[in-house]
DNA sequence: AATCTCAACAACCGCAATCTG
DNA sequence: ACAGATTGCGGTTGTTGAGAT
């Protein structure tokens, strides 16, 4: 920390080479993008809304970690490659599970879920079986162990996406707007790129619940998309390339405000002055031995 | 209470791109 | 132009803690 307050966030080097710590700069650095960073949203969960953003922005860059999590306020890109990581190994394991077993009944939690679930198009997680791996990387379960319920990434109903275009990934926007994360993600001050409306239900469902039963009553799931007024389906594909910013496609390119690079850069010199410091040797207290964990 | 399973997290590794002399 | 150093990214593995059995 005294180091990046010192000299920025570069130079690991020579945190080495200084004899500050015995680790390389690039675990150094590392360990600043991943931990010490300021705001970062350690120890939260990925909110629904979270999800649905790496789902779709997954399905659009591909497993390009560092750009999506751009668009996550907080987020870095271990977390986001971590966060898909545990949703492909939940899928695998579902997959096998029911390849092993088809004709068993789903675990009680999930049946939890009752009468909706017969209605998830069950053909689009077996038929990406047979794709490429990336494929089915693509493609997350409809079925969620820990939740009730995630859908796949696509086709989503329009209804529920309300994009906002003037949205720029984390890294463009102003210091002091993309300083101020807070945790649960459900209150960012920053808007994402997706903000759904989530349908008003007399009982009391989860989040999850009331997302998927929005888009059943909308046939979204079996039927592709329908244009606002109903008539007619709209390529998801089409959809896409105009309901996500357009600059994703220019993220490092020419017309960037600015590149993740000089993010820092063009912060004010004094802008670590803000940053909590080590404390110092004589106020460190000893930690439970049950307690400790990469401590550093 | 002990053991097992699994999700989440942290860190390491290798490669590619970029920078610098 | 080139080589070495540095930085950034993505894949993978190891560790930990919580919940289930």
């Amino acid at each position: 920390m005294n180091h990046v307050n010192k000299y920025g966030p570069r130079d690991w080097s020579s945190i080495r080479s200084k004899g500050l710590l015995c680790r390389t700069g690039k675990s150094c650095r590392l360990r600043w993008v991943n931990k010490l960073r300021p705001n970062l949203k350690n120890g939260c969960k990925f909110s629904l809304e979270e999800e649905r953003i790496v789902i779709e922005l997954q399905e659009q860059f591909g497993n390009k970690w560092a750009r999506i999590s751009t668009y996550l306020p907080g987020r870095t890109d271990n977390d986001v490659k971590n966060f898909w990581s545990s949703r492909k190994k939940r899928l695998a394991r579902m997959l096998q599970a029911k390849h092993t077993s088809p004709s068993s009944p789903l675990p009680a939690k999930q049946s939890n879920s009752g009468d909706t679930l017969r209605y998830l198009p069950l053909t689009w997680e077996i038929a990406n079986e047979a794709s490429s791996s990336t494929q089915v990387d693509e493609q997350p379960s409809c079925v969620d162990q820990s939740r009730e319920m995630l859908l796949p990434p696509g086709p989503i109903d329009p209804c529920l996406i309300h994009y906002n275009p003037n949205l720029l990934p984390l890294e463009m926007m102003a210091p002091e707007k993309s300083m101020n994360v807070d945790c649960p993600a459900a209150d960012f001050p920053i808007q994402v790129p997706f903000a759904p409306t989530m349908p008003v239900l007399p009982v009391p469902l989860s989040p999850e619940s009331q997302e998927l039963v929005a888009r059943l009553d909308n046939g979204c799931l079996t039927h592709g998309f329908e244009q606002e007024d109903g008539t007619g389906s709209v390529d998801p594909e089409m959809m896409f390339s105009q309901e996500l910013p357009q600059q994703n496609s220019d993220v490092g390119g020419e017309n960037n405000l600015a590149a993740p690079d000089s993010f820092f850069d063009d912060f004010p010199a004094d802008m670590f002055d803000h940053i909590e410091s080590l404390p110092s040797p004589s106020n460190w207290r000893p930690i439970p031995r049950d307690k400790m964990r990469h401590t550093e």
